[in-house]
DNA sequence: CTTTTTTATGCATGTATGTGCATATTAACC
DNA sequence: GGTTAATATGCACATACATGCATAAAAAAG
């Protein structure tokens, strides 16, 4: 019944866990946000107009999908008049990744052989 | 017309999208999901039953969300008799993650300021 | 062989969400 | 002010999916 992990781990893996947001992978697990994240790498800032000419889906359908984004910080937004541009937030991205990469390497030394036990 | 990013920078950023496969993100985007990832690395390999007594749904539910984890080579799966014993995949887990991030900074390294324009 | 245990699967159900259309809102232009 | 253009939003609809129950399948125990 007592665990048979230290404390040390424990906290290690809740802060994987917390850093795990759903929020995030959610936005990122749809085909035609991760287009939209190509369009902005390779065209840099545009608008909602510009970037829904380059997509089978509605206007309304990627206005909704760039809202989503903005919200996970995955993109920037800027109002301009009656356009809205929208622009990849790298930094915040990148930094994203890095951190979890980063808990994962801290997850493996510390848990040991044991998280990824085969036997 | 004629598109104002270059043939490597198109290149960078199709083997970003391919990286970022939607399974993948989409099996990590469910917080039930996320506590098994958790369970494992504290408590390493384990059977079904062991991990659906921690989680409040049913063992069929977990089953399910471990065979669909398995798929995308998140956990490694190994039958024993009438068990089904599950294992995180730590490396290929880390790998995963790794080679986004270093996707990622390639392409803010190759298309430049473009990418995070906010002007 | 029957029973028990562990996992897998078929099924129904509720919820979440991607989608497009119609419409509202907002701002620029005449 | 009226018109046009860009975006936001309400709505309906279809699809995906998480969930639990019942049951099947497989293997161990009696």
């Amino acid at each position: 019944m007592e665990p048979i992990y230290t404390q040390k781990q424990l906290e290690i893996a809740n802060k994987l866990v917390d850093e795990m947001d759903s929020k995030f992978f959610k936005s990122m697990s749809e085909p035609v946000r991760v287009q939209i994240i190509r369009y902005l790498l390779l065209n840099g800032r545009a608008d909602i107009g510009a970037i829904a000419e380059n997509m089978p889906q509605d206007r309304s359908v990627i206005s909704r999908h760039l809202n989503l984004m903005q919200e996970v910080d995955i993109l920037n937004s800027e109002k301009e008049g009656r356009h809205m541009y929208y622009s990849l937030n790298a930094p915040a991205f990148l930094e994203r990744f890095m951190d979890i990469t980063d808990l994962i390497k801290t997850c493996i030394k510390e848990c040991g052989p044991l998280c990824c036990n085969t036997k």
